[in-house]
Formats: C-alpha cells, structure tokens, sequence
DNA sequence: ATGGATTTGTACGTATGTATC
DNA sequence: TGATACATACGTACAAATCCA
C-alpha cells in the first residue's frame, strides 16, 4: 500500500494494530519509542500520527503513563440538563438546586440553570433557550401553577423534540408531563389536624393561591374543617397573590390579630409564618400564648426564631434529587416518566402550638 | 504573563493578532517565517501553536499560501458562562449566585452552576468540566482560598485557552486571577471598633482561617486590638477551619462562654454567631446583657432572630452581579481584567451589643 | 509554459522538562 | 529515588503547492 506520507501511513497502521488485537477503550498503545523502533521512523513522525489519531477522538495521551485507546461515546455531545426555577436564592429553592446539582454530577451531567422570577415571559424565554440549547433532560418548577398557562405551545415542542422533561413542587393541568411533589392536600390536613388536637376550634388560614400547592394547602384544611366538624368564617380565610403579599400581610392579616378574631393559624410556608409573627408581637401578642401557628416546609426558618415553628416537612433535597434521578433514568434508560412522584408529608413539631382547656 | 509553554504563549498572541487587528474570515495570517522571526522561536514551536489553533477551528492552512482566519459561524456556539461555587444552598451563596445569573441572563448567557463543597479534587473536576466545555468565561469562588492550591495547572490552562475568568469573595495568592472581594481586614477592624466604642475591653473572636476572608477579618481583628490597645489573649482567639467547626464551638467556644471570659464577641460570620447564641443560651446567658456579638456578613440569620445580631455587610447580590458584568464585559469587548474590585464594607447595629457602664 | 521565490508539509536529529509509578 | 513515557523546543533539510514574473 502506498501512502502520501510516513505517518499518515503509521496513523493507518495504529487503527488497524487497535483493530486488529481488539482493544477497549483504555487500553495501552505501545509507546512512542516502541512505534519509532518497530517502524524505523523518527519520533517525530509518531508523535504526528499520534497527535492526528487525538484529534480524531480515537486516542487519548497522558504524560508519563502513555497512549490509551478512547472512549467512542465521549466524543458525544456534552451532557446537560436544564434546571429552570421561580426563584434561585429564596427560601427552600437553593436546597432543592443542591439536590439536583449533586446528584447530576454524579452522572457526569452539567447543569443549566436559569430562574423565571415566578413571571411567565421569563419561563417562555427560559424553555426556549433550553431547546435552543437542544439539553438532554429538562427539569422544570412551574410559573404560577394555578392559572392557564400561556406557554403551553413551548412545552408541547419539548415533547415534540423527545427531551425528557418533569416537573418539581407543582404542575401544569393542561400540559401532560409528569411532576415530583408533596403532599400537599394532606399537609394542609394534618396542619388542621395539629391544631384541632390541641382543642383550637377557631382557626384561621393565610394561603397564597397562584401556585398548585398552595390551592392544595387550602383544600387539604377546607376538608379538615369539615371533617373536624370546625366552621370556617371565611374572613379568617385570607388568601393572596406573589404580587399583593406584602398588602394582604399588612391589611387583612394584621385585621385579624389585631381583633384577635382565631386562635390557631395555618400558614402556607415558613416565610408567612415568620412575617405573621413580626404582626402578632407588634400587636403585643405572644407565641403560643395568644396564637398557635402551624406552618410548611420545615425551613430553615422555623427553628431559626426562639419561638420555634411547627411546621409540615417539604422534602427539599430529596426532591430535587428524585427529580434528577428520574430524568437521567429516562436519557439514559429511555424510561418513561408517566406517573408523579408524591412525596409524603409529616408534621415537625415545635414549640408554636399551644393545647387549650375547654 | 506567565504561560506553560512558548507554542501556548504564540497560541494566545495569534488569537490576541486576529482580535486585535479585527481580521475577518478568510484574511492572512502572518507566515510561520514571521512568526518565527518575531517572536525569536522555532519554526516547530510556531507550527505547533497554528496546528492547535487549526483544531479548534480558528485557522485554515493551506499548503503554499498560508494561513488564514477561519470562518467561527461554522461552529458558532452558545453563550455561557461557568460559575463554580463552594456551596449550592447554604447561607450567602445563593444571593451571589442569583446576582450572577440575573446579570448575565440579560445578555444572553446560560449558567452553568456547578459546586465543590469546598473540596479540592472537586473543584479540579469542576473546572476540568468548564474547559471541556469551553465555556466563553468563568466565575469561581476558590476553594480553601488560604492554602496552597494543587489546581494551579488547571487555572493556568484557562488563560492559555484565553477563557477570561475571575474570582469572587476570595483569591488564590499563586495565580494571576482578578477578584471581587469585601474588605475583609476592614470588616474585622470595624466589628472590634464597635465593641471598643461600647466600652468593652475583653473581646473573644471565633474566625475561619481556611478561607481568605476569614484570615482577613482575623488580621483585622488583630490590628484594631492593637490599635486601641486591647489585649487579647490567645485562648479566645478561637479559630477552626471546615472540618474542625462543629467540634471547635462544642469545646473551645463552649468553653469561654461558661467561663464567661470575655463580654464580647467577634464572629467569623452569621451562621457562627447563630451558634454561638445557642452555646450562649444553653449556658443560662443572654444577649446583649452578658455577652455583646459582632458578626460578619449581615446575612438573613441575623435579622431573624429576636436577638438581632449586629453584622459587617456583605454585598451578596452585588457582588455576584459586579462579577458578571466585569466577565462579560471581558468576553465581549476583550476588556482586561486585571485588578481586584473591593467593595466597601460597613456595619448594621442591631440589638447585640450592649453599651458597658465604666 | 517555466523557473524562482514563497509558504506550508514531511522528516530526521538532539536535548531537556515534567508527570507518573 | 530512578526509570519510564510523553511534552517542549531548539536545529536542519528537502518536498510539495502556489504564485508570479
């Protein structure tokens, strides 16, 4: 056989001596000195062979050990996963990134992370640069999960593409992808239920009602009230949205202290929970003299203040790192993802819940 | 500047000469003789540096001609940018990384966030991760940033690459590497000022001093016990690093606060003087009427509990947002970055400290 | 069409540096 | 610590492709 050149010759031959003797990726190539002796060439010419056979991805060098067959696959696109959130830095979110975080990297996946502020043109902006970037796997916290969403059309093209996507904490009726979450009909029961036991029949609820969850709370102690036989005055019901927080806090939550019009509260997190408390001893009430507080999510911040917090656990990490499994078992495995994953929710109590006497 | 090699120097000057000269697709290139003369190297060398190039994609030879600008939209990429931080969810982190992905989101950039929990072999497989990909610039928060760092080649292939990167809240002295810091020493000097202007004369401090920030604030604890003439003895100079710190606030803390040997407190950060006010409590003591507590990093902690701790600020956001935009700003307009960016620190009075009578 | 100058490609030699075991 | 194997870098010579007078 006659080649243009020596080493493009030797550059044949190498593939055909990894050929022919079968070698894994990984295995050791002879040595340069060996291949300048074997082929009476300089060792010039087989370090440009071998230099030509890395750049092609069919070899690999390491200093001081050798030349090494590689890996075929590696040379694949590099693996990602997008990770699109309504907050980065708010309250229980960064724990739930860790858990992604931790177990993708396991696997060898990076993470693309992007955050929607909880506004829907920022979610559209956001799905649409996870296609652009064309990722292997989507994981996804829903925008105002509550109401019809508007970028319905960006989430059919992801299924349309076939990259594996799920959703974390909450999810879309309209839209037929799976979800990893809680509880959370069953946390706002046993939240009712904590109170109930301790002989509260005037309870109140604050509950934010643009996202699933907190629908879900709501509905969980409206069928806890009716179990219990507990009559709601729908005053002490107090719902809001992300945008009228602060003025709801303010106004209709302050109202309700002030005229001391509950003795137990539900609240929708531990953030409420938190900036009830800042109401309750403006008012010169006191934790759990005056008030018994049940919160969500099991935060940080529920055992943060010296009035500790009973609070229904939220799974954070482990959420984020079962969503993680999920999708990297659907990319690799091909495994569909079908069926939601319902984390189960308890109650963590501490010192916010007082018994009453009858 | 300093280069692992000559052909990698030559790659960069050649990619610095395109950029430079705003060569289009398709322009010459100075010829390999040129080269050689200019920069008083080998032919080898400068053959070497322009095959590299060629793989990547950024030149063309052709034989008898030369060589000649490539043409980048055949392989046109996606922005992003790698951010590598010690920790994911904890304390501070997350506002930085929310200020980083706010600023670099609106020019168009994806993030890729990965961790290290403060672990050196981690770290190295991060950035490893960050150079496969070829990310167009990298933001790193150093890990153990007081100790000798073993990843110094990764680092210095990032400027052979010409991957601009910077360093946030910390440096490493042996690289090169731009930073955006807090004055820390400032920090330090100021929480011991607030004590001394509040009489106290027997001030403890509990610093970290595996990281730069802590060795800075601790100097700065030094120099103003110095200054106003305090004299500290060395058993309540507590320092532990990463490892050690459950173990350290259990003993030595413990320790000197039964013993009740001084009245105040300097701490390394919020999560500390979070500890130290259980330690505290536990022991029968209260806040500020048996101990006054100066912390560093005015993070939530120390607004949440009904002892509101008196903290140094810490920009958070700003300074995530500060690194985005000198990054980007290098990316896009190939600015320099070549000095650190202080921010100023000063202090938050809360209800911590008390005023001793003489 | 051709020869000479230019430019990159191939090839050999030698020495020393650096990473790994 | 020495031996091994790849990395860097200097040198030389000639071949092949291109361009132009």
């Amino acid at each position: 056989m006659d080649f243009k050149s020596k080493h493009e010759y030797l550059r044949y031959v190498i593939k055909e001596y990894i050929k022919d003797n079968g070698l894994r990726p990984g295995s050791k190539l002879p040595t340069e000195n060996e291949f300048q002796q074997q082929y009476d060439v300089s060792r010039h010419t087989v370090r440009l062979a071998l230099s030509n056979l890395e750049n092609e991805g069919i070899i690999y060098k390491e200093q001081g050990l050798g030349s090494f067959v590689a890996d075929p696959s590696s040379k694949k696109k590099l693996k990602e996963i997008g990770v699109i959130t309504t907050y980065i830095s708010d309250y229980i979110f960064p724990y739930i990134i860790r858990g992604i975080e931790t177990e993708i990297s396991k696997s060898g996946y990076s993470m693309i992370l992007m955050s929607t502020n909880n506004d829907r043109d920022l979610e559209k902006k956001a799905v649409q640069m996870m296609l652009e970037r064309n990722v292997d796997g989507l994981i996804v916290e829903p925008t105002k999960s509550a109401y019809y969403n508007h970028n319905i059309g960006m989430y059919l093209k992801l299924k349309e593409y076939g990259i594996p996507t799920i959703m974390i904490n909450a999810k879309y009726d309209e839209i037929d992808i799976s979800s990893v979450m809680t509880d959370d009909y069953h946390s706002g029961f046993i939240a009712v239920k904590e109170l109930v036991d301790n002989h509260h029949t005037n309870i109140g609820g604050i509950f934010k009602i643009d996202d699933r969850q907190g629908k879900e709370r709501l509905k969980g102690y409206m069928a806890a009230c009716y179990e219990f036989g507990i009559e709601y005055n729908s005053d002490n019901i107090i719902v809001y949205e992300t945008e009228t927080m602060q003025s709801t806090m303010h106004n209709e939550v302050n109202a309700m202290i002030k005229e001391a019009r509950v003795t137990g509260i539900v609240c929708y997190n531990d953030k409420i929970a938190n900036d009830l408390l800042d109401i309750i001893f403006e008012n010169g009430y006191s934790i759990p003299k005056d008030f018994s507080i049940v919160s969500h999510d099991n935060s940080y911040i529920s055992s943060l203040r010296t009035s500790l917090i009973s609070s229904v656990e939220h799974p954070k990490d482990e959420l984020g790192k079962k969503a993680a499994q999920l999708i990297i078992d659907s990319i690799e495995n091909g495994a569909d993802i079908s069926e939601d994953y319902i984390f189960d929710t308890h109650l963590v109590r501490r010192t916010s819940v007082r018994k009453l006497e009858d």
